[in-house]
DNA sequence: AATAGGATCGTAAACGTTTACGGAAACCGG
DNA sequence: CCGGTTTCCGTAAACGTTTACGATCCTATT
């Protein structure tokens, strides 16, 4: 005899009220409830997960689905870690658990999606690493799977999203190069289809537009969003015909390799070379301080977690005032660095 | 008409054969089955999760316990991403799917996997963040249910663990430092119940006791294990009234900070202070470059699989040779700060 | 031609929950 | 004391699979 039947019988009582009374149902009384509850603490029940999501039809747990191997993501798991943790105080409020998905390196996210969304896995679903074009979305929408992103797409199925600032971003960078005397500015742009690269790219254009400049196609360099890909980065600035004299950096996880890099092609950053760029726990450290962009990942994870759950039948009535697309504001913190 | 008895309408046929032919029993027609993966790669058709372990009692998920909120854990940016991957590939071959339980900073761990085992989440789990003394290994232990632990415990239930070599690490570590003419090495311990602080101290004395040493009290520096608590240590080092003349670091998340801080009071590694820690995709950057101890962590990630497979009854006869405990060889790597 | 045995498939029970439905007791106002 | 309402609980169906069992057909052997 196992799960709630053994219950019932401990308890001398049918498992249709042991279920009521664990979930809260009103048609029980007071007193039974009581001794449930007790007995299930005591005998230390807990609901099988697979039963109950057969019948309920929802499994009472949201999946953040990221890609593992970190050439793909560009973001390391200090920036996860934080998002979660924002993410899990709101969920904990329904009793509803996060798992994160993880994705290989040698499977392909939307075949990956796919299957975890087939199974049944999730009640709700955020994706991480938004592609430009992304087919996760088309899909996810066209199973009418609550979800979010975080990161914008090309890709339009009007589901909600929240992104960094990038537009904000290239205008306070450009303006505070512009206006610093530089007129060739680069920037370094993560391999993959990302959007973000687009996005920020696309405005930076614009804001030199708008001062009478225009982005050097050489000066536009591709990296993967880790230290390596920085540490190349350098040599590539060096090698370069006409180097920028400013750098922007839309990932946190280059600067360190770049750092290293320029220092060891000879360019000390905030005298040889400007750079801005996104500040995190290891930027901390780093000479000279860098000037870059910080925000709050956890309550960006909050804010992620509420717009998920505006859209959720059974939660949707309890965060109506929630924005469904936001961009999230940076703040940029001055360093020596340009 | 959903799932598989749509499948079965669709190519008028039981549903006890799509199940068959899926699942790759004998006893179903070549040509039949061909049809079926057809139809179902066709009709985008995956076996619902609920379903499924319901009657199986399987799942087909491992599950990675992993605590959020960078505090506790101690292990920053690449490191459960590379261990990740590696698990992956091992998983990949027997169609098996990782998925990370995050446990709530907020969250009693040893609730959260109560909860998450009777929930009947997952097959087999991988935990991390290895206490002391660790209910967690005697509840999985009692309730059967396969695991590994990536760390070692007090708490001995007969699980298959590995865990970084710190005793090597140590040996090597003294041994280099007292070579160097060191004699009062200090070591920062993270905060926490984590077993590895333990067992890296208990070995240091050892060492130190081979050469008419001692390990003085005032030389072992408690600190969070992030950039933040490197960075304190550094004071309290300066501080103290006879500071160590070498420190040994057991995290690889420390060091960006503890050199910053240093800087600031004036010690330079391994002109004023030696230094030995941890290699780490940031501390390739390190001025003075870090001498530190390495190892592949996708490799861990491979063996960690291996290891838990081999302990499950439906793998188990797969992985006969496969080492079920072990102390995770790290190699060190000379730098200029030690 | 009769029979044994293999190949292939359909049927139905089971997994552990939740919940619609209905029934029994208790209560209440007139 | 009676009809109606409320409170509480038991019964059984349903969720989507997998699999033991048995039935049917076909082939080969005697």
């Amino acid at each position: 005899m196992k799960g709630i039947r053994r219950l019932a019988e401990h308890l001398d009582i049918s498992i249709g009220t042991v279920s009521r009374a664990l979930n809260g149902k009103p048609d029980v009384n007071e007193e039974t409830r009581r001794r449930v509850l007790e007995a299930a603490e005591h005998l230390g029940y807990v609901a099988n997960q697979s039963g109950r999501a057969l019948r309920k039809g929802s499994t009472g747990v949201i999946g953040f689905m990221m890609q593992t191997g970190r050439e793909i993501t560009g973001q390391g798991d200090i920036f996860f870690m934080s998002v979660f943790d924002g993410v899990q105080t709101v969920l904990a409020r329904h009793k509803l658990d996060l798992v994160a998905l993880l994705c290989s390196s040698e499977e392909d996210p939307d075949d990956y999606l796919k299957r975890m969304v087939a199974r049944g896995f999730a009640d709700g679903i955020i994706l991480s690493a938004t592609r430009r074009h992304d087919a996760r979305l088309e899909f996810l929408a066209r199973h009418s799977i609550p979800f979010i992103t975080l990161g914008r797409s090309l890709t339009d199925v009007g589901q909600p999203w929240i992104d960094l600032d990038f537009e904000g971003m290239a205008e306070m960078s450009i303006e505070r190069l512009v206006r610093g005397g530089h007129s060739r500015i680069g920037f370094v742009w993560p391999h993959g289809d990302l959007n973000l690269g687009y996005v920020f790219i696309e405005r930076c254009r614009i804001v030199l537009a708008r001062h009478g400049l225009t982005l050097a196609e050489d000066c536009i360099f591709r990296a993967t969003p880790n230290e390596a890909g920085g540490y190349a980065v350098a040599r590539q600035i060096k090698d370069s015909g006409e180097p920028p004299t400013a750098i922007i950096l839309v990932n946190e996880t280059l600067v360190t390799g770049l750092y290293h890099g320029l220092e060891e092609v000879g360019l000390r950053p905030g005298r040889d070379i400007a750079i801005i760029g996104r500040q995190s726990p290891q930027a901390r450290f780093l000479s000279p301080s860098l000037t870059g962009f910080e925000l709050s990942l956890r309550d960006l994870g909050i804010a992620l977690a509420e717009s998920l759950l505006s859209t959720m039948p059974a939660y949707g009535d309890l965060y109506p005032q929630v924005v469904r697309r936001k961009l999230w504001p940076m703040s940029l913190i001055d360093g020596d660095s340009g």
